[in-house]
DNA sequence: TTCCATTTGTTCGTATGTATG
DNA sequence: CCATACATACGAACAAATGGA
């Protein structure tokens, strides 16, 4: 008997995964030009069809965009805010800061009731990483916001979690920004977020909401 | 100077709006089956490749099913109400609840603040259609939910509101639910909504969050 | 400015795999 | 089992747009 294991996936299924995988891990970022169709071919070893098609499905799903002539351009990096994402390319610090807040203590308030074991460990990563990096580097923004993007996780929310993300890319700058500015000091910077942990490894959610509010402060 | 009239027309796309007119000039309606591909190459003139693009094109845009083995059917008429539900197949009614409970208490507050006179005129418009019609209607959900999102564009941050309205198609089975089975009177549902209106027009910001949660706990 | 190499867009042909009735 | 119909994939050729020399 033929005993099929799963769903045979289509070769431009799997480079479109693949393709979306790594505009999801950030390999590519917005606005980011990726390999021409030829050098897409010989990655994949596929023929310029499979390839071109797999470019379409990401293209309607709003995370690539196409230019002829060109090349081919990362436009979002979640398929479910994509139209969002092109859209806000221009929106103001202070929408954004209003939108983050909004999200943020909810999604608090939720994760300290719902985060898993796995979510803890996630969490306990991302803020280590961000504790042992130097203040006001790339690096370090990066992993702040990955804390903030694991706790959004946590919430266990996806509507929530994927809003989040959609505006994520715009907090990089802000977090920077901030980082730098603040007028306190690192190691109360790095308090707060360790309170926002324990809050929410304890189940505490009004204090992880109160903890929040007071990042979101800084 | 080389003045291009206008953008030339790819043969996939004139096979798809053709057949796009004919299902929506009746010849073709849902549940049928339409012509096979080697049919169409044949109708159309074209390779087995176009017709194929074509029918792909308008199973994107959910006007046609295809099954393999068997043949393509019309699954809709219209390519506007076909499209959303794919998307938050995988969310429940407590995400989304939550997602516009989160939302939407932020957006009072900040249109509470922010409403211009223009806002006050759409607002009361789109309560009075409310008011008007009769409870458990789909006008009445219709009209609900436009107050709603009148409000959500009064807050003056296009992220918010554009997150709002992005969850709005969900929310009419919400609203619709909720007219019915709910433990409060339409007059006090309709009071809710109206003391939600004023404290806006008021500029009291803290009054239109408490008003809005009222609403949400309907 | 023109010209050209690069890159994507469109279309065709063909072969083979898979599902349905 | 088989004919039919759709699914996937490859290769090839030419068109059109872009950006830079």
């Amino acid at each position: 008997m033929t005993n099929k294991p799963l769903k045979r996936e289509s070769l431009s299924k799997q480079v479109s995964d693949k393709l979306e995988e790594m505009i999801a891990s950030g390999e590519y970022s917005i606005g980011d030009k990726i390999p021409t169709e030829p050098e897409l071919m010989e990655m994949f070893n596929v023929s310029r069809n499979t390839v071109r098609e797999a470019i379409q499905s990401l293209t309607w799903t709003g995370l690539l965009e196409v230019k002829q002539g060109d090349g081919t351009y990362v436009s979002a990096t979640n398929r479910f805010y994509a139209n969002m994402e092109k859209k806000y390319r221009e929106v103001s610090l202070e929408d954004i800061r209003e939108a983050r807040n909004c999200l943020e203590v909810t999604i608090a308030h939720l994760a300290a009731q719902r985060r898993t074991d796995e979510d803890i460990i996630y969490m306990k990563e991302a803020l280590e990483k961000r504790k042992e990096l130097i203040v006001d580097s790339k690096e370090n923004t990066s992993a702040d916001l990955l804390f903030h993007i694991s706790v959004a996780k946590a919430c266990h929310n996806n509507i929530l979690s994927d809003m989040y993300q959609s505006i994520a890319y715009y907090l990089e700058n802000q977090i920077a920004d901030r980082n730098e500015n603040s007028s306190l000091s690192t190691e109360e910077i790095d308090r707060l977020h360790e309170i926002l942990f324990k809050s929410i490894l304890d189940g505490k959610k009004e204090a992880a909401a109160r903890a929040v509010q007071k990042i979101l402060e800084i």
